[in-house]
DNA sequence: CTACGATCTCGACCAAGGTCTAGCTCAAGT
DNA sequence: ACTTGAGCTAGACCTTGGTCGAGATCGTAG
């Protein structure tokens, strides 16, 4: 159990990337970019040890990137939790405006496959009869 | 009716802007990059017509573009019409791989969804209850 | 005929989000 | 002590998917 769940222990930069799936290089910048809630630990000799709150920290970056969050908005986020208590109200708006913007992609997105799945039938039924004559092909 | 419906006459690409939400610009640029299944026909004076074919096909890459597909796919795709006939099968694989990955994404996209609405509705509670303490803050 | 808006080409530019390199330091195993 | 693998910083570089501008041309309405 050393490369599992939580640790008490502060973890170096690459244990961080193997449990965010963020490179190394992406850690780096967005501490540059200020992404962060707080400053990262440092060991005497000036290497990143980073705390099961950062991990955590990163872990809803990583969600809130997946679903297509800005850099800039989770930095202004980051900053809005840094400056302590008396923006919840804030911090609310901003998430629950994504949370809006993430329902609209997934209905899009849906659209999108359902004409997809009916292009990919169209296909599929053609090939079964041996017959795939010009399907949008203006040059058959 | 001049500016809706499937129009016989081909259209100049302002028209065509306008019914795909492209920009001119990305009409010239997606043109350039290949992404057209035949090549647009041009006036005497040179400048581009677009069929209503060229039209259907572009709404197929804007729902493509919107669902994430790459213009070197979108490309790929163009390219394999153009082709003719004969590689049905490989369109087809193409189009159903594209569909997977819109289903593995919306699939993430709720997982997402889930996890913010939930931290939306931890804010909103400490909210209403008027005590908004240190949320994932080391500051507080 | 003339003016004006829409297009044309070509190439520069942009923003996001990373990635990679160089040159150096740190720390852990043997 | 030595080697080796991580980590450090700073900054250059990259890809994607466009956007924008200059300067010329087209075509249509007066």
């Amino acid at each position: 159990m050393t490369t599992t769940g939580s640790p008490a222990e502060p973890l170096a930069i690459g244990e961080v990337a193997a449990r965010t799936g963020l490179s190394v290089h992406a850690l780096r910048l967005y501490e540059r970019e200020g992404l962060l809630v707080g400053p990262v630990g440092r060991t005497s000799g000036g290497r990143r040890r980073y705390t099961a709150a950062d991990v955590e920290w990163l872990l809803i970056c990583v969600k809130l990137r997946e679903s297509g969050m800005p850099l800039a908005d989770l930095k202004r986020f980051a900053e809005l939790v840094r400056q302590g208590p008396g923006n919840e109200a804030e911090r609310l708006r901003l998430l629950d405006a994504h949370r809006r913007r993430v329902e609209a992609q997934i209905r899009a997105l849906e659209e999108c496959r359902s004409v997809i799945a009916w292009k990919v039938g169209v296909y599929a039924e053609h090939l079964a009869r041996g017959e795939a004559d010009g399907l949008w092909d203006p040059t058959a």
